[in-house]
DNA sequence: TTTCAAACATGAGTAATACTCACATTTGCA
DNA sequence: TGCAAATGTGAGTATTACTCATGTTTGAAA
């Protein structure tokens, strides 16, 4: 989708060049507000570097400067996203004590992602992304295997006998598998979208609860 | 990724003009082959139009002649393996009359679809992209609806006085759930991929076999 | 066999867009 | 105050999807 692709691989992300200056520090942030709002009205494939650099109200060049690519941009709004939404999961599932306890919490945090993704644009279109991107497939799998860890944790809290790779497969799995049955029911009309999040919600909790 | 962008929506896929000659159909399974080669080589973002053509040994006025954009030759290629495996998974579930046929045959299934994205670049990569391309997405969504439908009716069989629209929601998601799994076990090392297809496959047969 | 319209084939040309780079300006600090 | 590093600029480059005017082939009707 664009004159010149660079960089197969997954390495984008880091800056070409970290803001140091104050002023720098603000056009950047004005970079990613402009880069959402766009993202937000017409996605990110759509979104042209140009209009990014204009609605911030900055050069292409500038642009250029913090960010080595386009996906970069996005990839920094995506990396925002996660470290927000893993102190949300972490808190949740911390003081998990009980399967009722876990039954509730993990509920609670399926009808959050749920409610998220319905509501946001930005996050529903990057995470779109996700499978054609390696470095955003990179990214999502790195978050997904820790917020599993959390899972993890609460599982061999309950299950003190179990086989410790058996509960960390199974936590990275329902955890995916959750991820996989948001997007699949955003894409589909609202009344089979609640049915099939229920529908995982009690699948993935019978896996948790009865091992 | 490309010079101009037309079309949003999902409705691509159909060739803008049908081959009726026996000399143009010949031409269009050439470049079918061509792009096919191309993306087990380097994926079909990296795919240009140009070398599909020369490769195909036609002129790129050609190509457009029979396919509207990009998307379009991949699309057909999807379409294709959609037409295949569906023939194999109805097959498979078509006789399906106990729970023990039913565990032997879902398990089955799952290993050919975990091996074929193992072995076809082609696969692996037309599906990843499902995502992002709305047209790709609406064909899978609808592929997976069917195959849901064929294990929909085993389940109906099996538990004739379940609720109807809690078995299709069951199957869709199962389904959808195994898609999601097999992608994720093939992105991750081969010996957590087997771990990960086997804990689906637990878990999926339970949720079939137990309501 | 001739004819001719529709189907097919061609590839130089167009448009769009990601990204560069040579040069100008600003900042913080010795 | 001087100056090097950081930052800012935008016209220009490269690449690629896609078009279109023009030529060629086909199959069937006359």
């Amino acid at each position: 989708m664009e004159g010149r692709t660079v960089e197969q691989d997954g390495q984008v992300g880091s800056p070409r060049r970290a803001p140091s200056q104050q002023r720098s520090r603000e056009r950047v942030e004005r970079m990613l507000a402009a880069a959402s709002a766009l993202i937000a009205q017409q996605g990110s494939d759509a979104m042209r570097m140009g209009e990014v650099a204009e609605k911030a109200g900055v050069s292409i060049g500038s642009l250029y400067q913090f960010f080595p690519d386009k996906r970069a941009i996005v990839w920094a709004l995506a990396e925002r996203y996660t470290a927000e939404s893993q102190a949300c999961i972490s808190g949740a599932l911390r003081d998990v004590v009980d399967a009722e306890g876990l039954r509730q919490a993990f509920s609670e945090l399926v009808d959050i992602y749920y409610q998220l993704f319905l509501a946001e644009p930005v996050m529903r279109d990057i995470w779109s992304g996700t499978q054609a991107d390696k470095a955003l497939r990179q990214l999502e799998l790195a978050d997904s295997r820790a917020n599993a860890e959390f899972l993890t944790a609460v599982l061999k809290r309950l299950q003190p006998g179990a086989d410790p790779v058996a509960l960390e497969t199974t936590a990275f799995l329902v955890w995916q598998m959750g991820e996989a049955a948001v997007r699949l029911a955003i894409s589909v009309d609202r009344q089979e979208g609640d049915r099939l999040v229920a529908a995982y919600k009690r699948m993935a909790l019978r896996e948790l609860l009865e091992g």
